[in-house]
DNA sequence: CGAAATCTTGATGCAGCTCAATAAGAGTGG
DNA sequence: CCACTCTTATTGAGCTGCATCAAGATTTCG
């Protein structure tokens, strides 16, 4: 079940056979949560971290008038929530976007890792890192770049991050959000989003359609958006 | 000289004497930086962080087009880069954006840190994910928030961190950035800026004039923002 | 199969951008 | 201390990318 978050720790860092087994019996209990359940709310006191084993998750904030941004999407092999193992609480929150399998792993068990395994503990503090770095990654994209750019960047993102954990084919990969989501993702309106993805499709990028996206042409896609995937860290090797 | 990283540190955790010691003597050797220097460029490798010690920096990224968005502001009392302990390089350059005083502290004391004040070491996994955090503020921010709650949203929380660092007086606080440098890390245009600084002077809400940021109405500007403190994880306590 | 959510497209509006020109500082050298 | 230059601030006029409003088409799901 953590196959996925093997892959992605192993893409950056050496993980020894006894640091993937204490990681396989972390995360033994299993749990389903169904799309849209709200996991976890702003400001709740929170005692785990959440291993997300297969589903899309997003943290996000609501504003007074019922708009919504994401500041962060999650896919199968993300360790969520280690941030809330200092933090405490979230400031922001998570919700289920498809249907999940999670696992729950709670702080005492994280803070036994950190003790017993430090190598486990400073993996896990790059993880919350790379999250921090995509962060300032959508930063950009929401400051800086035109819809038609933010979108395709997304798009590329979430192509090297899905392929790292063996998750995108040779035309792309499941991407089952709705244009609403996308639209919150992209701090644009769901309307506009429809007519980005249109002339995305249109201009043979991408086609995002029935909750797949599929790249017609990934170094068109990538100068599109100015991509640089260089903020994922992942290990100059073997693509 | 680390005062401020000590005020910062024990807001929101205890600090022992030794603990303390510790840190004093990793901040020693002292650097001067000038003003509008780059301290560290995108992608190259770094074995050090920065201790802030006195003035501003901040993150950023230029795209193709000359533009540039800045991800993060750092103040007195931020210890910068602690991220790039893990990461081993950055995604981003790093600016003095006034001129600054810093302590250079090398990747090897850290390490030596998290092994020997375990404690420590905790202490700085929890500010880099307070930077996390104030990341996700700014993508709601840049989001979901009109120039004008942008702008008053930034200086609310640049009160609060101030504050806490004790960088306030009852009017407000020195913020020696240009409108230039304002308009990077609110993602619009200079003459934007420049419009909405008059429009935030003429309602009442704040003054942000040669190189302060005054606050003619706390309340009134956190209800334009729609600022809550919740995100800096300032403890429940003394104001 | 019916209801609700999502998608799509058109028409129109406006927040923030671009272009432009002037004013006001802030260094710098003589 | 002034002349010169360069950067920053200010304001106006006009434009445009994305929002809003609206209405129908399609998909999803109970």
């Amino acid at each position: 079940m953590i196959e996925r978050l093997l892959l992605k720790l192993r893409r950056r860092h050496e993980v020894s056979a006894e640091e993937e087994a204490v990681l396989r019996r972390i995360a033994q209990p299993i749990k389903q949560v169904p799309a849209r359940t709200v996991q976890i709310r702003e400001g709740q006191r929170i005692d785990f971290s959440t291993l997300l084993i297969e589903g899309l998750m997003g943290r996000y904030k609501d504003m007074r008038d019922g708009r919504r941004q994401i500041s962060a999407l999650h896919i199968s092999g993300d360790f969520l929530d280690l941030h809330s193992f200092m933090l405490k609480r979230l400031d922001h929150d998570v919700m289920a976007l498809t249907d999940c399998t999670v696992s729950i792993v709670p702080h005492e068990e994280i803070e036994w890792i950190t003790e017993e395994h430090p190598r486990l503990g400073r993996l896990f503090w790059f993880e919350t890192n790379l999250d921090a770095a995509i962060h300032r990654a959508w930063e950009v994209s929401l400051g800086r770049r035109s819809a038609l750019a933010r979108t395709a960047h997304l798009f590329c993102e979430l192509y090297v991050r899905m392929k790292i954990v063996g998750l995108t084919d040779d035309r792309g990969y499941e991407f089952p959000l709705t244009q609403i989501d996308l639209a919150e993702c992209l701090g644009l309106t769901s309307v506009h989003v429809n007519r980005v993805l249109k002339e995305l499709r249109e201009s043979g990028l991408a086609t995002f359609r029935s909750g797949r996206v599929d790249i017609d042409n990934f170094e068109k896609l990538q100068r599109a958006a100015e991509f640089d995937a260089d903020y994922l860290f992942v290990d100059p090797g073997p693509a």
